[in-house]
RNA sequence: GGAGAGAUGGGUGAGUGGCUGAAACCAACGGUUUGCUAAACCGUCGUAGCUCGCAAGAUCUACCGAGGGUUCGAAUCCCUCUCUCUCCGCCA
């Protein structure tokens, strides 16, 4: 969300990023609101002190003993008077937060115009140490891999609940598991992130505090008896435990990893990119949440990324880092990278982590802020999150690369501690 | 799921219709005193918004879990909701 006396002074740089993000906010309807609404605070506000005066008055009068039934009479006119404002403020600053809600975030200076994903840019790239570059004859997908190797069962996951929803089986359940302790190891161990352990399910105010509501009711999955909603990604929680408080600027920058199963309804994307892993209902991810002081967000967002990088870099999986042009940048982010590790079989790239600066973005709406010194007036602080990693496309291109020629699959080395096993098959 | 109790400022906690934005104490911060520490004393000590001001700041308004209602006037009375605690029941 952004700053109502933000969007005031800058409404044409609003809506001109509102457009580059797709999107079409009434700017104008919203000034128009913002004038009324101060002409009746100050309507309201000189009554409201008429009437606080007045009935100080009145109480003198009546410990007295005199007649106040006149002033009693004229207050009561006033009051209706400002019953009748207040309720059309709340009805203005509704229609306001209505469409304050679906302006997406400003992007950073630094984030090129573009389109569509096509207007992004490679900022790096990085060759793993694949035991198999270069030898392309018995090259098989992940998905073949993974049902000759008996690690996933896709049919019976659907049996249980549905397309999308694989059930892991032996040593690939055994590996699932393995990276998503590596990969907390990793951020805690040598990151600095400290872990938690989060909520699967949260309630409204929560997906409205990062942005998933209301603008994308239709993603999500809910549990309608309760008024709950599944998370899409550990981001909601991890990012709302600070909701609503006030932290010591000491304590910033903090920095938390969790891991979570994620919940996503992927409604319309049916037969696109559906295949084996690609696109899941529920899968795996570790998440990294980090709470920054505005002059050191972006400084985050490099040691960010490296940190979702470094995984990559043990496990040893070719991969390149993207920056999102303002098209393709997501609605509450100011700016994006994307980690892709490259799918021999699909020959395509993979997107396994997106890492944003939401700047106050989230703060502002989740209301959490901090305080430079004792006494001083909290600020909005600055949120950022990436995915460290997801575990499905991460598990793509770790059977595609480390498989053999024999059709067995190698364990990475620093990965064999964690399995317990050497290869698979 | 049933019964009951509760929610006030950073903390404890007073306050049942007007003089309460809120006592008192503690914590914190500034100062005086002091060889140092301690103690004592004095002062400061919530959040948000409108307007004015270059600014420091000033006026006004709102906020005592949240939202409605009654009233000239609500922390205080009424209704709904949320959360916490206690007891009973059920249960991994």
């Amino acid at each position: 969300m952004l700053d109502t006396k933000f969007i005031r002074e800058n409404h044409d740089r609003v809506l001109h990023n509102s457009h580059a993000k797709h999107t079409q906010p009434d700017i104008s309807g919203f000034l128009r609101l913002d004038e009324r609404r101060r002409a009746i605070i100050q309507q309201a506000q000189d009554l409201k002190a008429k009437r606080n005066t007045v009935s100080e008055e009145i109480a003198r009068l009546k410990k007295a003993k005199e007649n106040a039934d006149a002033l009693i009479a004229e207050m009561k006119t006033v009051s209706d008077t400002i019953k009748h404002l207040d309720d059309e403020l709340r009805g203005v600053e509704e229609q306001m937060e209505h469409i304050t809600l679906f302006i997406p975030n400003v992007t950073h200076e630094s984030v090129p115009h573009g389109k569509d994903a096509s207007g992004n840019i490679e900022v790096r790239r990085k060759d793993g140490v694949n035991p198999c570059e270069g030898e392309r004859g018995f090259r098989k997908d992940h998905a073949t891999l993974a049902k000759e190797l008996g690690i996933v069962d896709f049919e019976r996951g659907a049996k249980i609940s549905g397309s999308g929803f694989p059930l892991y089986t032996g040593k690939g359940a055994r590996l699932e598991r393995a990276l998503l302790n590596f990969m907390l190891d990793q951020h805690t161990g040598n990151n600095g992130y400290t872990e938690v352990f989060v909520p699967f399910l949260v309630n409204e105010a929560s997906m409205r505090g990062t942005g998933q509501l209301p603008k994308f009711a239709e993603d999500m999955y809910t549990c309608a008896a309760d008024d709950l909603y599944l998370i899409p990604t550990a981001e909601v929680p991890i990012t709302n435990i600070y909701r609503d408080e006030i932290l010591p600027a000491s304590e910033l920058t903090k920095k938390h990893c969790g891991y979570s199963a994620c919940f996503r309804r992927e409604a319309g994307s049916y037969g696109k990119d559906t295949r084996g892993f690609l696109r899941l209902h529920q899968f795996n991810k570790i998440e990294m949440v980090k709470f920054a002081k505005p002059d050191e967000s972006y400084a985050e967002l490099e040691s960010l990324v490296n940190d979702a990088e470094g995984i990559l870099q043990v496990l040893g999986i070719p991969y390149r880092v993207i920056l999102l042009c303002d098209g393709d940048t997501g609605f509450s982010s100011a700016k994006t990278y994307d980690l892709e590790v490259w799918s021999p079989a699909e020959q395509k790239w993979l997107e396994v982590s997106s890492c944003s600066n939401f700047e106050d973005f989230q703060a502002r709406r989740a209301n959490i802020r901090y305080r430079t010194e004792q006494g001083a007036k909290p600020e909005f602080l600055h949120t950022l999150n990436g995915s460290g990693l997801a575990t499905p496309r991460l598990m793509v291109a770790l059977l595609e690369h480390y498989q053999t020629e024999d059709g067995t699959i190698r364990i990475p080395a620093p990965l064999q501690p964690y399995c317990g096993f050497e290869q698979i098959g």
